[in-house]
DNA sequence: CACGCTAAGTTGACTTTGTCCACTATTGGG
DNA sequence: CCCAATAGTGGACAAAGTCAACTTAGCGTG
């Protein structure tokens, strides 16, 4: 098996999970905010308050796509706009109380669909998995500095 | 650390491939087939002779993707079709000479931004991660009973 | 053989994402 | 005050993904 490989295997979790998460997307995704919606909430709820820019990298997006993501999200009234008292230049973004209640649900409905995948494997072997995950991953630090660490 | 990071974490690998190629894409995609094509490309070597469906499950996609992704690639004369003589429905995929010149490069450039992506971890680690993809990727026995074990 | 059923591909129309670039508004530093 | 750099917005466009209708070919049954 070369390297290569695990791209591969990776690209097919990731679909595995989006496919996952549309078949139950009826019981979960009231609000409709659709995958990439579903994203966005949840990396500002682990940043909150989360400035834009901020949010922008960790999800390793074009900020012009944000703004429109975030006006969605806006519209659909899960996430406030404010701007930073210390920068005018910088929006920090919050989440309303139903766009908690909607992130919950995401996470409930994700860890179901991420558990069937992740079957094949043991407890062990998937907390590892998880370890190894995390270390390749540049950002985790910058997201674990920035969370609040709750939760 | 909950089990749903893992979904951020390969997320953001996903897009360090992504971004990793398209920053040598000038270098290697001299055939200009994108990210889709290269994918594409790499998933008929696996298997080749292809046929078309099968490689539509093997990547997750939609069966009309694959019909106009080959057209692009087959225009460019890297694929060639040709119908399978024990069943009309079927077309079958070869990759032409350039077109496996083309794979070649791709598989360079992947492995080496892999490589850099997974600088984190120990020649160990890697081969258990690569192992733990493997055993979680559903569709990992069906793509090596098809293909030739070559390479 | 004719029937209906299913599978493989193709095509069209459409939505969602992603990418690039120009532009405004702040900020911070000489 | 002027200048470079940063945060965010908006437009235009390219690439991916989704859905449904349709054609053609195999397959089984009466």
């Amino acid at each position: 098996m070369q390297e290569t490989d695990i791209a591969v295997h990776i690209d097919r979790f990731m679909r595995g999970i989006h496919g996952g998460l549309n078949a139950r997307a009826a019981d979960f995704d009231t609000e409709h905010v659709g995958p990439g919606g579903g994203k966005l909430l949840m990396t500002i709820a682990d940043i909150e308050p989360a400035p834009m820019q901020q949010v922008a990298r960790l999800m390793a997006r074009d900020k012009s796509q944000m703004t429109r993501a975030i006006k969605a999200l806006e519209n659909k009234g899960l996430v406030q706009r404010a701007s930073d008292p210390g920068d005018a230049r910088v929006t920090l973004l919050q989440l309303t109380r139903k766009g908690r209640r909607t992130v919950e649900r995401i996470q409930k409905a994700l860890g179901e669909v991420i558990g069937e995948l992740l079957s094949p494997l043991g407890a062990e072997e998937r907390r590892l998995l998880g370890t190894l995950m995390a270390r390749v991953d540049p950002l985790t630090a910058e997201a674990q500095r920035c969370g609040t660490g709750s939760a």
